[in-house]
DNA sequence: CGTGCCTTTGACCAGTTGGTCAAATATCGC
DNA sequence: GCGATATTTGACCAACTGGTCAAAGGCACG
């Protein structure tokens, strides 16, 4: 086991790392083998093994490292924001990192699709806290008159759906659209969507 | 191999197939075993395999039968119709195929981040002209005035999404949501949203 | 240039995997 | 109740799985 990070264990780390959520994010955790990600990083196996305990501790890291990057943008969300632009931020911020980091998605969806057997304590804990908090701030804006009434919860559950849809379901995606980018569109139908169902009653840009 | 459909064998062919739902669905492909199904149907593996030369074949079967039920509603979009209330009726249809059978979408779910390695034909045939015939009804809607001019894929994407959201994140959403039942809020939520994008400035009903 | 530690690997292991097969057992028409 | 046929299963197999280990190869530093 090493203790300090030396150059080559930052780099064999990173390696394991990055083949580990090619292959988790395509077949899930029982449907990779370590010979896969060993192949897909240039390492064998046994060096794998080396650097990681076991096959579970790389998918664990894998998906601690997700996590923060999952609820981070969360809490950038501002209660004194132009609330649709708030709101359209964050989802322009998701669609990209579906955009950029598929596969960190795709790693994502199938934890949760499989029962979220390792993360279900993030989110009936620290995830339901923080969209309690933001429902407060979205249901405040709602009061002020300044969005029309939405159920905060399922609002963002769209945005997620949304969002997440192009990078989990990119195949069929673009198995529909062809040579077209779906990204450009995506983000064209996404802010319309939004605002018409945010922007209240009688505002007239 | 039978040949002829006997009581026994549609008894046992329907188990299989029940019990691979539910395993595929939660594992995918790869990540399931004919041990798991067996054990599932209250069967033999030998015996599964007396119906099904492979595991591939079940597999196999199952996405079949799935195709059918999944292609078929959005033919039912009729072109004559009032459009609004045609496309929330699909999505309705959608969200309860999520409510009533979630993991018939999971199964999907699986083999369309696994990359569909064996739908693809699928996805860029058949539902590829299918969506291509509605692009151009729902264009016509839009240039008729009838509903606001939206990007026919995107719309479809995102409906697709927001439903099939409450099936494979399913796990997700009641983290979040507690108690209450998911499907109440997400109906209300879904219309809400496709009314807003889509009924045409200048409507009051 | 040698010594101590970090890194890598080939050989190996026990358990699991999809799948086979011959023999046993149940079912059905007569 | 009998023979033919359909169904079920225990034993088995080769390939693969996650993981171990001792030995070999590099590397840095004196």
């Amino acid at each position: 086991m090493p203790k300090a990070d030396t150059r080559i264990q930052k780099k064999n780390q990173a390696a394991i790392l990055s083949a580990a959520l090619v292959v988790f994010s395509q077949f899930g955790f029982r449907g990779s083998t370590l010979d896969q990600v060993a192949d897909e990083a240039g390492l064998s196996k046994p060096n794998l093994l080396y650097y990681f305990p076991s096959k579970e501790a790389i998918y664990t890291t894998l998906l601690a490292r997700l996590l923060e990057n999952w609820l981070e943008p969360l809490k950038n969300i501002k209660a004194d924001g132009d609330p649709v632009e708030e709101l359209l931020a964050y989802a322009t911020h998701k669609l990209e990192m579906s955009q950029h980091f598929p596969r960190e998605s795709r790693l994502f969806a199938n934890e949760i699709i499989q029962g979220a057997p390792r993360i279900g304590e993030v989110l009936r804990g620290e995830l339901r806290e923080l969209l309690g908090e933001l429902a407060i701030v979205i249901n405040g804006w709602a009061e002020a008159g300044k969005i029309r009434p939405v159920d905060p919860y399922h609002l963002i559950f769209s945005i997620w759906a949304v969002t997440q849809h192009y990078a989990d379901f990119d195949v069929q995606v673009r198995a529909i659209l062809g040579d077209a980018d779906p990204f450009e569109g995506a983000h064209a139908h996404i802010e319309a969507m939004l605002r018409a169902l945010l922007t209240p009653a009688g505002s007239n840009p």
